[in-house]
DNA sequence: CTGAAAGCGCTTACAG
DNA sequence: CTGAAAGCGCTTACAG
């Protein structure tokens, strides 16, 4: 800045003000700073400006298990909401543990973000932190900012196969303390007819009572009359799939089968696996406007509460969940009154 | 710190030297420093510290795909490993596209990032950058830092399959283009017998030529007497066992089925997928430490060539890739000799 | 429309 | 062992 200053042979305010474009400058001013800019390749500091101005345009994304499957639809979703309002993403890990949640939000704090994106581990509420909070949870979770609504999810699941004429449901779950899998489970027995019946089975459980049990014992179920099963994940789906095949039975003509989320190998299994997609794009750009008219709004800071000691004003950001969209993808496994399915774009690897 | 300063009735400098603990200050005045600043809850400020020394301590990650079934792996390894040397990731998706990729990485340098991790989009070499970059692809990219050895990797699935007497192979890619996917598929073939038949279908290219297909025509190769599939990748693998399933054959009693990459659904499926898993943690230890070792080294910046314009001087790193593993995990898919199954432990999901 | 000055929070020589 | 001072690069009142 000094140095497009000198070459100038302006102020370094008015090179500021320019490239800013505060409208302060005369225009042909503005025009030869720009241009000695660009030649110089000049790039602004961001340290500089975050000193000054007391805000570091980073976000920070905090989730409760990077390796979920789900993990980079959502990342990449807030990545783009992030940038394109300006403001980059600092990642952190849980590692689905409460105590790495909280340091991690600690870190992220300390390299300054200026708001944090949580994905809260398994129904957990977060501590009083010092910048605004956007949570991505479920609607049924206090202090949720967004969600997808995981209830109605289930309930288009659960409708869908009743109109092809299912009238005996396995609910496979995997989790019985998750919010996000009551929620979607919840939401397909809230659908259901009168003229039903259902189950539900939970994996962990299972696995609990019976740890090296290598199968869902799934085949007792259909002998006793089940003609549909839904997961509450394609991952929890695509085992049942292959485990109903490997067993002889036909999907989706002796059972149907569906899943949760649209994960990536969802239209590429044999027969392609139904599903809900949900609007990671919608939730991620929801959650990011509010977090941003959160920390750009001025807030008078009482400066005893801030300074007095770190016990600092947690500030959750509420937002529009109703406009968050779930997509019924309907797909072969549901069958049998599916179109020809269409190629999968995706498959792509490295 | 000022605040400290004040309350301690010492300079700022010392409150400095006393908290970055460099041993210039007495023990009882470090002693009290300390206290003080836990007690008012004191958070370095980054951006002050970052402008005065110039550096972040923020290295950017950038990926050509978040929505890569891999990605939560290499983006999990990542954070931990920067993590624990005390740097954040402040993440940048390429989108698949090589002028995103740029953008991508130029809006990292904008935040001053101290250095770059870059997977690159299919063998695309990245331009010149103003910091130290390590690239992570496979051995045979010119520039790769550090890399799984796929050749290796693939050369262990097939002799894996040899040893269980499988003869007559049909190897399955996505994209010839694809420097990871031909390193793959080269080692396989590499470590076939004489005594052995081979062929590889591409899938893109399949779809090029008929872009409504909705099968492999698996079936076609099985009757030609294949016994042995591997894909370059757990979702084509999938792919391929579901669609054999669907079509009666069993696996593995008449096909065995490999894939790569031991993704989260491999140990999931029945019967569970045969695969590579690669080292990701080791492979992010070795590209974050190469980093900062450059980062962290002096250097003598030659001024003129630094200022001079914006075309920056690019220091790609280099790392020693011997030591990053390769493990074959043998499980039902491929075998008849198999261990039982282990219960997964995964499957976890939200 | 333009410039001089102050200051964000930190660290690092340099004196004492 | 401790302190006063300078300066990293920026922006923002405030003068002119």
């Amino acid at each position: 800045m000094t140095q497009i200053a000198k070459a100038v042979g302006v102020s370094s305010a008015t090179v500021s003000n320019a490239l800013s474009g505060k409208g302060r400058v005369s225009a042909d001013l503005v025009e030869k700073i720009r241009a000695t800019a660009a030649e110089l390749g000049y790039v602004p500091s961001n340290a500089g400006r975050a000193l000054r101005t007391g805000r570091s345009n980073v976000l920070g994304l905090v989730l409760p298990d990077i390796s979920n499957p789900l993990f980079p639809q959502i990342a990449q979703a807030m990545e783009v909401a992030a940038s394109n309002a300006g403001y980059g993403v600092l990642i952190a890990d849980s590692r689905g543990d409460v105590t790495t949640q909280t340091q991690a939000i600690a870190r992220l704090i300390e390299r300054g973000v200026d708001g944090l994106v949580v994905i809260p581990r398994r129904g957990t509420r977060i501590g009083s932190v010092s910048c605004p909070v956007a949570m991505v949870d479920t609607p049924s979770t206090p202090g949720n900012t967004v969600s997808a609504d995981h209830w109605e999810g289930g309930a288009e699941i659960t409708r869908h196969l009743q109109d092809l004429g299912h009238r005996n449901f396995l609910f496979v779950g995997h989790d019985q303390a998750s919010n996000v899998q009551n929620d979607r489970i919840g939401g397909m027995k809230a659908a259901l007819g009168s003229d039903t019946r259902h189950q539900t089975i939970w994996i962990e459980t299972l696995l609990n009572a019976q740890p090296d049990r290598t199968s869902l014992g799934l085949m007792d179920h259909v002998k006793s009359g089940v003609t549909a099963i839904a997961a509450v994940s394609d991952l929890h789906a695509l085992r049942v799939l292959t485990e109903l095949q490997t067993a002889g039975i036909k999907v989706p003509q002796q059972v149907s089968v569906t899943g949760f989320d649209d994960l990536v190998f969802a239209p590429v299994v044999t027969p392609s696996l139904t599903t809900v997609h949900m609007n990671m794009t919608q939730i991620a750009q929801i959650a990011i406007a509010a977090l941003i008219t959160e920390i750009e709004t001025p807030r008078t800071i009482d400066p005893n509460i801030e300074h007095k000691n770190g016990a600092a004003v947690s500030h959750t950001v509420k937002a529009d969940t109703s406009k968050v969209s779930m997509e019924l993808m309907v797909r072969a496994s549901s069958g049998p009154a599916v179109s020809p399915a269409t190629p999968s774009p995706n498959g792509e690897i490295l």
